[in-house]
DNA sequence: CTCATATCAGGGGAACTGAAATGT
DNA sequence: CACATTTCAGTTACCCTGATATGA
């Protein structure tokens, strides 16, 4: 049976998940990985894109097109970091302070509304295994 | 925390696990999609392509193209169906159910060496839940 | 005429590589 | 000089839309 198979499972609950999510934040003018975005920058102090980029575990050159998208909408500024000019340190506007706040309401919501709290732990915990295993080996 | 989103842990274990897939079938010149689609052409009678597509959830044009790289590797057939010759029913060849047979064996022990028998089981009830739940509303 | 199947041309969005510009 | 950060140009792989050819 092909539905048995993780691969298969994996990529349909992922793309299901992500259009779920661009649904929900339409309103917000912002999909799921930009509220991702603004999740790691507005988690604590600005940071330098390339920070921001490991963390969500995408190219720099991608977060270069993030962030540009995510300027244009005027929810985060680049400002030169006075410490070190090669770096933008990235901050959210208030705007974008209030689209971060907004945004994680509704997708804790979409978790909710598609499983229970035990089923989504459980779930984690063994995506995070899975993805731990397949990373050391 | 960041790892804690569903999106972004489903996202990167699909990653992880088929670059992890298609490293194992390299010798066998295939990677973990074509090996699905060996799956489904070689788990019954021929099929006709968009009804293999239905079954993968492809786009029919996408099906065109893994079935002509499939083809140029001798590992399927196309035949025109007899009683509708609108159909191309597509074929396994003798290398292709070889192909089939090892490619199975080897992604299987792929999930084995990632998770444990339980902890998958648990993982695609989790996963067929949370489909099922995107999908109905 | 209608519908279904397969194919093809083209486009969008995501992700990468490699090189350049700037600064430490 | 070597190295780090950002940006850009170009490429690739993937999946889709819309049109066409063929046949039921």
């Amino acid at each position: 049976m092909l539905h048995d198979r993780l691969g298969y499972l994996l990529k349909h609950a992922q793309l299901a998940l992500a259009e779920r999510t661009a649904k929900a934040l339409e309103p917000l003018d912002i999909n799921g990985r930009e509220l991702a975005v603004l999740s790691v920058l507005g988690g604590g102090p600005p940071q330098a894109q390339q920070q921001a980029a490991a963390q969500l575990s995408v190219d720099r050159t991608t977060m270069v097109d993030l962030i540009d998208a995510l300027e244009k909408k005027g929810l985060v500024e680049r400002r030169s970091d006075p410490a070190d000019r090669r770096r933008n340190l990235v901050h959210l506007t208030t705007t974008g302070r209030q689209t971060l706040t907004e945004g994680e309401r509704l997708y804790r919501e979409i978790e909710r509304s598609l499983l229970t709290e035990k089923e989504a732990d459980d779930l984690k915990r063994l995506l995070q295994r899975l993805l731990a295993s397949t990373s050391e080996s």
